[in-house]
DNA sequence: GACAGTGTTTACTC
DNA sequence: TGAGTAAACACTGT
């Protein structure tokens, strides 16, 4: 489900759940989620996570003692649940973890804090991964990430640079996290929407205006969509367990066959660079 | 019951 | 090097 916005949301709520808590243990559920490493228990069960940032939709957690990085990717079905010593979600309100029958059969990892907290990391499709790695490897890989909104490399100067001598479409570009990073398959049909230029365009056919309204949409799509918890369709993602309702906001993604909010033309879903790709053929040129 | 589709990424072609 | 496709997997919807 989730792409940047989410990851950021999600981050966020970890932050203020399991910052400064001790590891007392660690159950591994399944040996794909951890890249088969036999020493992933070993290496954090009596650690304290530290810090959690995130580039893209890479979260990369920080420990007090363990030198390395613990990178975690949700890919497409991948969710944090933090449950407090009560068993309440989200450490307080009136969702328990017998609400969401934690732990069930997707649930992967589980981190037991001291003072009985806990926290789950389930995935139903086997994609997504905790892995630990050295810091070395962890700063080799962030620097392959493209430029991202909401950071200061995210500039008009930057983003006009992504388009010289590509000829791919606006919508694979977009996608590309080496390019610009954050940008989902959801974020990419709403920017275009919201830019005014079909997503199957190849980019050399992009007048200079039409970059400038991508580059300011794509970053604020991102922004409101964090502001308004993300975007949860059926699943819950965030380790509050709340579901963030920025899918009320999607004027493209997820609305084929229904009428265009601004022109009242019915809205188009093609196939398109391996996705499912929306748009309106009439506000979109 | 079979099969197409799913929000991500990467490995593999050409 | 860039671009397009399939595959990793397990579900849901038709």
């Amino acid at each position: 489900m989730p792409e940047m916005p989410e990851v950021e949301v999600v981050r966020r709520q970890l932050e203020s759940h399991i910052l400064h808590k001790e590891i007392e243990s660690i159950e591994l559920l399944h040996p794909k989620i951890t890249r088969k490493n036999p020493e992933f228990r070993e290496a954090l069960v009596g650690d304290t996570f530290i810090a959690i940032t995130r580039i893209g939709k890479l979260l990369t957690f920080q420990f007090k003692h363990y030198h390395g990085f613990m990178l975690g990717h949700l890919k497409m079905t991948g969710q944090f649940i933090y449950a407090d010593n009560q068993g309440q979600i989200g450490g307080g309100h009136s969702l328990t973890k017998a609400d969401f029958n934690l732990p069930h059969k997707h649930t992967r990892v589980i981190f037991h804090f001291k003072g009985n907290s806990t926290l789950y990391f389930n995935d139903m499709r086997l994609f997504a991964y905790l892995q630990l790695v050295t810091p070395d490897e962890k700063e080799s890989i962030w620097a392959g990430y493209g430029i991202e909104p909401g950071t200061e490399n995210y500039t008009w100067e930057n983003f006009e640079k992504i388009f010289d001598r590509r000829k791919t479409s606006i919508k694979a570009l977009l996608l590309n996290q080496k390019v610009v990073s954050g940008l989902g398959n959801i974020y990419v049909d709403e920017a275009c929407y919201r830019a005014k230029v079909l997503p199957f365009r190849t980019v050399d056919t992009l007048k200079k205006s039409e970059k400038k309204e991508l580059f300011k949409h794509c970053s604020e799509v991102m922004m409101e969509s964090i502001a308004r918890g993300g975007t949860t369709f059926y699943q819950v993602i965030s380790p509050d367990g709340k579901k963030g309702n920025f899918s009320d906001e999607l004027e493209v993604f997820d609305r084929a066959g229904q009428p265009c909010y601004k022109c009242g033309n019915i809205i188009s879903k093609i196939k398109h660079a391996g996705r499912g790709t929306h748009f309106c053929s009439t506000c979109q040129k």
